[in-house]
Order: C-alpha cells, then sequence, then structure tokens
DNA sequence: CGCATGCTTGACTTTGATCAATAGCGGTGG
DNA sequence: CCACCGCTATTGATCAAAGTCAAGCATGCG
C-alpha cells in the first residue's frame, strides 16, 4: 500500500499529463481555484470534473458551433483559441497556458464561438457547466469564483483591444512575451526562460500582424540584446528593457 | 386617482429619464432580463435595484480603480468605457447603449479596471453586485442570465480583437455603424436612421484609427452613397453595400 | 465678438504589408 | 546514406494604408 502510493506520487511529480489527480492535489489549484474553498467543496467540485485522455497536437478541444456544455482548466501544455471572422479567416483570441480555463464563451448562447486546438500534448480537466452551475447554488464561493474567472477573461481581453489599437508591433510582440513570462513565474517557472508553444504564425495572427513583421521584430530585439531566441527557445536577457519597449518608452 | 395614473402612464411614455418604473414595467426588459424569469422573480430583482439620478454628459457613472460593487444597466441615454493603458493614454473599450449592463470588469479583483462616462444625459439602474448574488443562489435563471451577459461580454470584446487585428480602416467604420444600427432595430428604433452619441475622436480611440481617418472614411462612404452623414446624424443608404464593406468585400 | 472645440481636408511620412527569394529542419523513400 | 519534399522561419526590396503635421471651417458659448 504504502509503497503503491510512493509510485503513484512519483509519476504525480514526474509526467504533467497524469490523469491520477485531483483538484485537492492538484499543483495548479491555486490557480485555478479560489482559495477560499473549504476542502470538502473542492472534492464536491472534483467530484464532477472529468478529465480524459491528453490532446495532442493539432487536436481540437472544441470546435466553433459545437453545442455548448463544459468549460476547461487547461492541466498541462498548452492551446489556443480561435474564431472565424465573417469574411472566413481565422483570428486566434487567445493561448492558454496550465491553470487557465477556455470555453466560457459558449455560454452566452449555448454554442461555442471559438475553436480551441492543442499546440503541443495538452491534458485538460472538463467541468461540465450545468453541474458546476447547481454545486455554485449550494457553495457561493464557487458562484464567485466563476464570475471572477469570467470577469478576468473580460479585463484581459480589453487589455488585447488595447494592446492591438495603441501599440506598435514591436510593443505587441514585447507585452505578449512578457504575459508569458508572468504567467510561467505564476507557476514556478522561470520567468526568464521558456519555450514558446505556438508558431510565429500563431502570434501573428494573435497580435494582428503579419508573420515576416513578427519574425523581423524577433531579430530586432535579438540585436538589441534585450533578448536571445533560437526557434521557440526565449531567453529574456533585459527584463527592465522589455518592459519600456513595451510601454512604449522604447525609442523615446 | 385614475387621472393620477394616467399622468404617470403619459410621463413614462414621453421622458425615457423617467425614474419611476420597475423591472416588470420596463420597455428595455426583453433585453436585459432573461425571458425565463417568474413576474415573482423579477419583482424581487426589481427589490434591490437602485435608479439615481440622471447623469450629464460628462459625467462619470464609476472611475477605474474604484471599488466595486454594483454593475449598471443603461436605461436612457449612452456612455462608453475606457481603460488606462500603461503608458497613460485612453482606450475606449466600448459603447453601451439602453438595456445593456456595464460593470462586469469589476468583479474579478473587486475593483473597476475601466471608467465609465455619460456620452449624453443617462438614466442607469444599479444592480448592487453582492445582493445580486444572493438573489442569484435562489433564482438559478438569474444565476444564469449573469453568466450569460459575462459571455456575452466576452464574445463582444473578441469580436472587437477580431476587427482590430485584421479589418481595414473603412471595415471598422462599417463594423461600428452596423452594430449601433442592429442594436438600435433591437429597441424598436431606425435601424437606417440614428444619431451617434460619440464624438469622432471617441470613434477613433475605440476603433484604434486617427480623427483624421474617421472623417475621411465617413466622407468617402458618403461619396459612395452607403450613407449620408450630417454631424451625428447618420442615414444609411446601402445596407447591403455596407454589410460588404464591414465584410471586406467593398473592393474585391 | 472672439475664442475654444470639434470636424474636415490636404500634403507628406512612416510603419508594417506584400511579394519574392532563400535557408534550415524533419521526415520519407530509393 | 543522401536526395527530395513540405513546412516554418528569416531576410530583402518595394508598396500602400493610415498616421502626422498643418491649415481652415463650422459651431457654440461666455
Amino acid at each position: 500500500m504504502t509503497v503503491n502510493q510512493n509510485i503513484v506520487k512519483t509519476q504525480d511529480a514526474n509526467c504533467p499529463h497524469d490523469k491520477r489527480v485531483s483538484c485537492g492535489n492538484c499543483r495548479l489549484n491555486t490557480i485555478c481555484l479560489p482559495i477560499s474553498l473549504h476542502i470538502e467543496d473542492i472534492d464536491r467540485l472534483n467530484g464532477i470534473i472529468q478529465r480524459g485522455k491528453p490532446l495532442q497536437k493539432g487536436d481540437y478541444l472544441y470546435r466553433a458551433n459545437d453545442h455548448f456544455h463544459s468549460v476547461y482548466a487547461i492541466r498541462s501544455g498548452a492551446v489556443k483559441a480561435l474564431t472565424l471572422s465573417d469574411n472566413g479567416e481565422e483570428q486566434v483570441t487567445g493561448f492558454y497556458l496550465p491553470g487557465e480555463v477556455v470555453g466560457m464563451d459558449g455560454i452566452a448562447d449555448n454554442r461555442y464561438t471559438n475553436s480551441v486546438i492543442a499546440l503541443e500534448t495538452a491534458s485538460v480537466c472538463e467541468i461540465p457547466f450545468n453541474r458546476m452551475e447547481e454545486l455554485s447554488l449550494q457553495i457561493p464561493n464557487l458562484q464567485r469564483h466563476f464570475f471572477q474567472l469570467m470577469s478576468r477573461e473580460i479585463t484581459q481581453d480589453q487589455q488585447i483591444i488595447t494592446l492591438l489599437s495603441k501599440s506598435s508591433a514591436e510593443e505587441r510582440i514585447a507585452a505578449l512575451l512578457l504575459s508569458i513570462s508572468s504567467r510561467n513565474s505564476r507557476r514556478q517557472l522561470s520567468a526568464n526562460a521558456f519555450r514558446l508553444p505556438m508558431s510565429r504564425t500563431d502570434i501573428g495572427n494573435y497580435l494582428g500582424l503579419t508573420i515576416e513583421t513578427v519574425s523581423r521584430i524577433f531579430t530586432r530585439l535579438q540585436k538589441q540584446n534585450v533578448i536571445s531566441v533560437d526557434k521557440k527557445e526565449v531567453l529574456i536577457t533585459d527584463m527592465e528593457l522589455l518592459r519600456n519597449i513595451a510601454n512604449g518608452d522604447g525609442h523615446c
């Protein structure tokens, strides 16, 4: 028994896609769960959560126009969300990393407006929305938590709006790098060295730039000794300067 | 008595800023309330709603960083929401017309991230959020309604992201005109003739364009006989063409 | 009336898009 | 093993859409 538990523990620690996890022992629960939830309430929430087999790179988690029934917390890996615009081209609306939640766009009309695609092998926790709603009626903090989650999505989308509306190509790239950096450090990973899970094309699409511009900015930032890029590996060598660039003080 | 009631009724019909309104008799309740709410539940919701004196043009409904305690349904007039970006300039994040709800950005961190300012004389219904939450625990449809409201805000913000990321200046203006048009017709107003409540500066700020570009696009659309503009009065003369322009088929 | 404000229009500049060529890399099969 | 392909990324040359700068006009208000 003790031996078995040790094995499980070891696998938990080593494999980020391990299915045998509950919210109670999940390393990400400070990110995706409200801090003020009681242990027994966490167990009740855990009881409704479904964990399937991991998505492979390129797999859809769901597609735009699918019937909505769940939101999903990313457990490992990374995904992108994208909408089809009226004239038919894709718009990447967000990248989601472990601990973050996708799918809330589907609540309004009971259909997802985004498609979500794995950028690399990724596992997710499925939260059936109807059951979460029922549970929320009994656990006020859970209700509050979901209101907050959705509100945060709103404020983040509005930050993207500001970025697209007001910032130069260089500022947009800098802001994206800083966003990924801070989200990594929230998960106890390095804020300075990381691997971008998405392609240049995805970055360009997300930031409203062409792939050529993205590439040029990366090399320019590298020449300015702000970052060092090797394919998808990024090393931020001058965090302070990167912040200045993101805030538009790059050239003044 | 009968006479008095008639007077009240007359004022209701004539003055959109009249305070003596309840959700039950509000002409906008199909827009801002869930259809599936029972009459007695509407009364309970109405019981927590506060209606103050109207805002005058330029008045703040609340300011970014204010402590969050309420969301607001616009009853009459129009308001704009704006954030301050990191480098200090304003970004208009939305225009809100009667029946629409502002303030949900404040839930995440108990502080508003936007400021909201009246574009013209406007009256609002204040919905204290804590009391709405309590009521939601007893009225599942109300909980669902707020999830949907917030989800709709998310999908709308994502549409703006797509607009800013992918569309030309002309497409952005066309899309804004169509948005206002359809929101007007939802309130039984003309889809073709209306008054823009916001300035050219606000439009440019919202759409990521300079005021000069906004002005030029308006005159260009007018020369193409798509719209007719006189100051803030807009007449859409070719709805079909305007839709084509918004979808990027304007020149192909 | 004179001044401030908001809008329009014109001339010129700049940023990022477009077009095009090339390089690197992983997989596949002869 | 290496020749070939497909895909992604980089780099350069040119172009165009929207920004900037500047001037002028209309409106409204003390």
